[in-house]
DNA sequence: CTTCAAATATTACATCTGTAATAAAAATAT
DNA sequence: ATATTTTTATTACAGATGTAATATTTGAAG
């Protein structure tokens, strides 16, 4: 498993459309972004510019404009992220982290209940 | 809830070793990191020098030497990167999360234990 | 074909970060 | 008091990031 490629955060706001849309031109990223954020277009376009350099897109020239597709899978990008974020501040202590999340943002009782129904899904799975 | 101040990679490191150990020295944050880590002592004056500049530490000279202490708590520091992180990566959702977490880490039935016991935990408190 | 408009490419520039090196100040030793 | 050592402060410098502006290319219109 190869590190990917690292992605800003701003970069990561136009992947969040990419991964959602694609294949998709630079005009729909942009029409799409600027109604979400308040960037210029020009900074839209550098942003697509430095995530193709990076190799976290790929483009083809259809008829007159280019179409974009990742080559990053958004679950693969955001599963290392979240690995890596557990390392980091919980270190990698799933239990833990769960811990402060229920501490601090006091979930409700049917998130707690989806929470459990979770893991018992999870049981499900190692049965087989 | 003001944001807290910005703070890298790095210089998280250095508060990890100050939050465990604070009131401390200039010299023992530095022999502890450069036991952990590869960084040069003159490194970690320039992370710690940044922290004082950003706010995040304090410090006191004590007879000859300067000890620091923690301006922001380490909870309150986690605590909001994990909010952040939520809401960015799935879009503040625990269950999402928690279930990405089990897929792909694939936790063993002691975990699953743990976390089960964790959200039982949190009925008790909301029956009081 | 020439011209214009749209699309893409190149350049810009400040701030933050990682990673130190050099310089200055303050304590200690002589 | 001066030299030496220790501690702190200032400066450096490249790469990443946010945020664009300018320039060039290319397809469309005339």
């Amino acid at each position: 498993m190869a590190a990917l490629p690292q992605i800003s955060e701003a970069e990561f706001e136009v992947m969040k459309v990419v991964w959602k849309y694609a294949p998709i031109s630079t005009n729909e990223i942009t029409e799409r972004l600027v109604r979400t954020t308040t960037w210029n277009p020009k900074t839209i376009q550098t942003l697509i510019k430095r995530l193709v350099t990076k190799g976290v897109l790929s483009y083809e020239k259809q008829s007159r404009v280019f179409v974009y597709t990742p080559l990053v899978k958004e679950s693969d990008y955001i599963g290392q992220e979240s690995a890596s974020f557990l390392n980091r501040f919980y270190d990698g202590n799933i239990a833990s982290m769960l811990s402060a999340y229920i501490d601090n943002d006091r979930l409700s009782e049917s998130e707690i209940d989806t929470l459990r129904s979770l893991l018992s899904k999870g049981d499900k799975k190692r049965e087989n």
